[in-house]
DNA sequence: TCAAGATAGTTTCAGATGAAACTATCGTGT
DNA sequence: ACACGATAGTTTCATCTGAAACTATCTTGA
């Protein structure tokens, strides 16, 4: 029970109605969901499948640029690149123009595996959105990019 | 470039309208902002701050209770609350009636430290919101609220 | 009453993660 | 030509995290 000087006091704070924290918590479920999936069924983590899911819509991109696309750092990037080189699911060749650059490509075994988890990735998404009507759907798409927008804009959050 | 053969061959995904990745993107964002501020000023974790947070509404939970209001599996609250009480923001008092449980609550220090968080959490949040309308927000909410339920009426996403 | 299983909470260990340091290469200005 | 700063990417180290094992206590049923 809340005492009514604490009411009084000052406006509460109901974490299921705190919108970082029930974000937060829908973000880590579908994350969960999806993660154990992945990892089940192709060996492969979240931040391994979205360097896949970039390299399989456009071939031959470098760290940096992968990282841009699926707004990881470049150590995460390192990191799971590391990890698919490994098991041959993507190659790294030389830049030719640039010593520093490594350019990033699915491998055939890798793209096999895109190929048949892009499937699987849309109809996990279209399990979730199941729950909306299509204006729904819109209406979200629209209010997360607003969300986005407002957020990239402040460097930090001001206060 | 996409390949015509790979365009037919099934369809795209572009992680940019996946609604998972959009989702996570968008929560780590926040969660990261957010974060800095709760860390630079008050020298806590999230799930630090998430005990807080319902220790500050209803004294003297239980772990669990805790656990289950903060949707934090218990080793997480058991971590959060050593180092809580460790600077005497919390304090631990055995059960009565059951030797297995600890009663939670916060100390006054503790209380100070929330009663100045509270406000500044609500801010964050009205930060955030500002890129909605009213409506949006209530919009937004109802979306959330669908989605969550939809993901937890599921065990597993089932394919 | 006491064995067996359930529950509360903590600890351990191994793998994940972030920040900073590091290597190598490139571009620029003098 | 070459010193200096910028950039690409990796590695290191310290911390965080999750899963499983563990301790202690409680509950149930024979």
């Amino acid at each position: 029970m809340q005492s009514d000087a604490e009411t009084l006091a000052h406006a509460r704070l109901d974490l299921d109605r705190f919108l970082p924290y029930r974000l937060s918590v829908l973000t880590n479920r579908v994350s969960n969901a999806i993660a154990r999936h992945y990892s089940e069924r192709f060996g492969l983590s979240i931040p391994e499948w979205r360097v896949m899911a970039v390299l399989g819509q456009s071939a031959s991109l470098s760290a940096r640029e992968v990282a841009e696309r699926t707004a990881m750092d470049k150590v995460q990037v390192s990191r799971a690149v590391a990890s698919l080189v490994e098991r041959r699911r993507v190659q790294r060749d030389g830049d030719d123009d640039d010593g520093r650059v490594t350019r990033l490509s699915l491998t055939p075994r890798g793209r096999a595996i895109y190929d048949e988890i892009v499937p699987l990735a849309l109809h996990l998404e279209a399990v979730l959105l199941a729950a909306l009507t299509p204006g729904e759907r819109e209406m979200l798409s629209a209010l997360l990019e607003k969300l986005s927008g407002r957020i990239s804009g402040l460097r930090a959050i001001e206060v």
